[in-house]
DNA sequence: CTCTGTGAACTCTTTCACAGCA
DNA sequence: TGCTGTGAAAGAGTTCACAGAG
């Protein structure tokens, strides 16, 4: 359930105000999602409620990070030190959830060699050898759209099964490694969209309650409620 | 749909070859999702394409672009510019894609004054006059995750109908505002926790194999290998 | 008496499969 | 003939609602 990395963030925050346990609607409310599932994702981690109390908040997080594979760290090697790659590799968040930056990757032989914090660059044909000796278990492409099949290709040659991608474009990875990817000119994108479908919505509602017809979706080229 | 904005960033790769004319089979091996797929949700737009030929690259492309609301640019405001936010602010493409960054924002008075880029950097203090003279359509919250409500609450105030959160946090906004989040270490655990499921999957199956039981999800408060 | 855990109903999405148009 | 557009079936995910534990 990709809804338990968010329980996981919001019991941490619960924790640091020293609730020692929550119910499933308080949980709900602080993760912005509904008790009845909140209920549903977690009795699917086992029966770790108490019935008229609620959840002990440090057993669940201790069931959870166990069940989200947390309880030993995954070094990430970083590929691209561009604008991006140097804002993720500086982003304190990622070592603090179990995530070190264990190496920071660049293609550019003019950046291989140079720090940053306490990374020096290296250069992408060195990835099996990082990998080998940092046991990299996950990799992070934030390279120019045109170098990221490229990238993937070498991480999954190189054994790292797991890749995130920020490059904007689709990327094609054996059935052996997992791939994910973050766009974020997409996420404005669905932004604007949703704002888009509000406001045709409530012209259709608007025209629906001038002249009772019931259409749904659109109204293309049949001069018919199609269908 | 969601889906949408990933069409359209296919197509947009697909004319640059001169393509005319795309099947849905191909657009959905492009964008890696399978053809009923895209048939279904291009057909949600109105019948654009043609039987027995497929859909035409430009025609598409410009339905998806009017449904989607990217005829008009949507300007954005980036607040908190410190490492993600000065990435976000050098990343060329959100303009390209109808998103120009108009102005960027920070609480921290040092900063305020200096360049980045074409921008000079303004006060959050200025955000009611900077979303007034510029149309700010979305704030894109890339502070720390202490401020990140309180820049919420002031870009609602603002009249920012949109908002993109990149600080690891939840945040509430009035049900007239749209919020997404995007939590860069999440994406981490989610690929790091589909790991983890396959292989105690693997395990379970391994279990089962050796003594025939069928077990569903989790067994709980059993004197066993816990869940 | 509160709050969990979970069948059952419901809703939304995905896939199938094919009629029908170019 | 090739490929779209779409009902209908199948599957996932969500919500309801309540029995029962504490």
């Amino acid at each position: 359930m990709a809804r338990l990395p968010l329980y996981l963030r919001t019991l941490v925050e619960v924790q640091a105000e020293q609730t020692a346990t929550i119910s499933s609607e308080r949980l709900a409310e602080l993760a912005g999602v509904n008790a009845a599932k909140v209920r549903k994702d977690l009795s699917y981690l086992g029966s770790y409620g108490t019935r008229g109390v609620g959840y002990d908040v440090e057993y669940l997080l201790f069931q959870m990070s166990r069940e989200l594979g947390l309880t030993k760290d995954w070094p990430v090697a970083i590929v691209g030190v561009g604008n991006l790659g140097a804002a993720l590799a500086n982003y304190g968040g990622f070592g603090d959830r179990g995530f070190p930056v264990a190496a920071l990757v660049d293609a550019d032989r003019s950046k291989v060699g140079t720090r940053l914090g306490e990374h020096v660059i290296r250069h992408v044909d060195d990835l099996p050898e990082l990998v080998a000796e940092l046991g990299i278990a996950i990799g992070i492409i934030a390279t120019p759209a045109a170098g990221a099949q490229d990238v993937a290709d070498r991480l999954v040659a190189a054994g790292v099964p797991s890749i995130l991608n920020f490059a904007p474009t689709v990327l094609t990875v054996p059935p052996e490694a997992s791939l994910r990817k973050v766009d974020l000119a997409l996420e404005l994108q669905i932004l604007s969209f949703y704002r888009q479908r509000d406001s045709v919505a409530d012209a259709v509602e608007a025209v629906e309650a001038a002249d009772g017809v019931a259409a749904r979706g659109t109204a293309p080229e049949a001069p018919e409620p199609v269908v």
